[in-house]
RNA sequence: CGGGGUGUAGCGUAGCCCGGUUAUCGCGCCGCGUUUGGGACGCGGAGGUCGCAGGUUCGAAUCCUGCCACCCCGACCA
């Protein structure tokens, strides 16, 4: 293994999958195009649930759980929906195994115990759940249902990638049934706004909210609201989508309610979901070549303390100074680790914790006890300081506060400052293949052009803003009028 | 599913073209000693069906055939 990561943009792939494997986060499994997350990378995604759990629940949904398998009768309900998974589904046909006549010890799968219908294994639950809420729902008293499932999915993507695109991923789904299309809508804005909240607040990434076009609308959804963030190599990632699905999936599983008038109508309906993909927006959105950096609020340690010692005693010198400190860490409800093994030296330790990329780093030796300091140091930036013992938890405070904001304005500074405005092809074309970033642009509103311009330069429409004004213009591709610009870009 | 590539120790690799002692080196791992304020050093050690199955040959990691797996580029995608 070397020693150093390189971040440059032609390597970027591979500079983002060493580093997720450095930091101890996750690694390929043997299981085709599936990964295994590891305690560390678990614990950041603990954190990010617990969070987006409370917005949730702040916001009156509930959680609740589906099951895994969709009958295929059930999936191909709503066309849309099940044409757009169709390619990529994972398929349960049998649910016995034998053994191998031929070879012994080895099984094959017993031909008498085929299923009668097919399993899909959900690459999204929408069907299922639909199929759940005919049961659920008859009358406008049973409206809103708000309900959010934690929950695995699959899809049987044909390349994959660490947190990216995985064949099995996890994430959360909300499932939302009201009684009219306004609170519907209002549903879906309010999840992506909930989304774009967590992302800025408590990732630290800043993102653009905004609708997708007709094609890179969600199968079976009327709208399709979605964050979207700019990464360091200048490629956007989609981070989350929260959907408008009208009464589509009402009209494909026959969900009616009577309203206050006594009269039968279809259900309106959201989903919105985000995934472990928002881990890869994590990675790929703050760390630098020395490793990970995580911003405080979702850093499974905080601070991480090394003792410098050369004998026993030394050490419980060291002790009965961190000792209090370790408490009073705790008490405020900061993550702390007194990384006081003796099988690896200071130094390892220090490039250990900063590949994984704890914010704060607190060194104490037989110096700092004569002096009483201590040398406390910031992951952002990088830099060290020695300060009295004295000051050690306002310090702490305000580096804490400091590294969550510091890393938002950076990357919101780097986002800005990539998005630029193009009004012919040859300039849409230079910036792509000089800075990448998202391209402001006049778009005639077809799919059509939309088709050409990602055939000719790979980038799509990523969004149009929701924050875009009216603009007279014309489309960058085919001159056509247009009235406002959207934004592209080489996507993930 | 099209086009290209790769399989050698836990990881990364040399050797293959041109067959020939005991399969190379680095990281990691284990033991002992010295070290410990930025990824320690020395000495010793363990670890291999050379992807699998056939074939050619006195002899195969190396040549041939088939199979399998994975990676990259397309199409698809959170």
């Amino acid at each position: 293994m070397g020693k150093k990561l390189t971040k440059r943009k032609e390597d970027y792939s591979k500079w983002y999958n060493e580093l997720v494997v450095k930091a101890d986060l996750a690694e390929n499994s043997d299981v085709r195009g599936c990964m295994v997350i590891k305690p560390y990378g678990y614990a950041i995604w603990e954190k990010m649930q617990a969070q987006l759990d409370i917005m949730f629940k702040e916001t009156g949904h509930q959680n609740a759980y589906f099951p895994l398998f969709v009958p295929k009768s059930l999936f191909e309900a709503e066309e849309k929906n099940a044409k757009g998974f169709a390619k990529e589904c994972a398929i349960v046909t049998h649910y016995r195994l034998k053994n191998d006549p031929e070879k012994p010890g080895k099984l094959i799968v017993d031909e008498n115990a085929k299923l009668e219908e097919e399993l899909i294994v959900r690459p999204t639950s929408e069907a299922i759940i639909w199929s759940t809420y005919k049961k659920w729902i008859q009358s406008y008293r049973d409206l809103p249902i708000l309900i959010n499932q934690w929950a695995n999915v699959v899809r049987w993507e044909m390349r994959t990638r660490l947190f990216l695109r995985t064949a099995e991923f996890l994430w959360q789904e909300g499932h939302t049934a009201h009684s009219t299309k306004e609170e519907a809508v209002e549903e879906a804005v309010l999840m992506n706004n909930i989304y774009a909240e967590f992302a800025e607040n408590f990732m630290g990434i800043p993102v653009i909210k905004g609708m997708k076009s007709e094609s890179e609308k969600f199968a079976g959804a009327e709208e399709t609201y979605c964050i979207e963030a700019l990464m360091q190599d200048g490629k956007a990632l989609q981070a989350g989508t929260s959907h408008f699905l009208g009464q589509n999936f009402a009209k494909a599983f026959d969900v009616k309610f009577a309203n206050k008038n006594g009269v039968l109508d279809y259900v309106w309906a959201t989903s919105w979901g985000v995934s472990t993909r928002l881990m890869g927006a994590l990675i790929m959105t703050h760390s630098d070549d020395n490793g990970l950096v995580l911003p405080p609020k979702l850093a499974p340690i905080q601070v991480v303390i090394i003792p410098i010692f050369k004998s026993d005693e030394e050490f419980h010198s060291i002790c009965s100074v961190v000792d209090p400190i370790l408490s009073q860490l705790k008490n405020k409800g900061i993550s702390v680790l007194f990384d006081k093994r003796d099988t690896y030296k200071p130094g390892f330790k220090f490039n250990e914790h900063e590949i994984k990329g704890v914010p704060v780093r607190i060194a104490i030796g037989p110096k700092d006890l004569e002096n009483s300091t201590l040398e406390i140091f910031r992951r952002d930036k990088m830099e060290k300081e020695i300060i009295n013992i004295d000051e050690v938890l306002i310090k702490i405070d305000f580096l804490i506060n400091d590294i969550q904001e510091n890393l938002f304005d950076k990357a919101k500074l780097f986002t800005n400052s990539n998005i630029r405005k193009a009004d012919t092809l040859d300039e849409f074309k230079s910036i792509l293949n000089s800075n990448g970033g998202f391209i402001s642009a006049h778009w005639d509103g077809t799919s059509e052009t939309e088709e050409k311009i990602k055939k000719e330069t790979k980038a799509t429409i990523r969004c149009i803003p929701l924050n875009s004004h009216k603009e007279e213009g014309k489309c960058v591709y085919s001159n056509k009028p247009s009235i406002r610009r959207v934004l592209f870009a080489k996507a993930y």
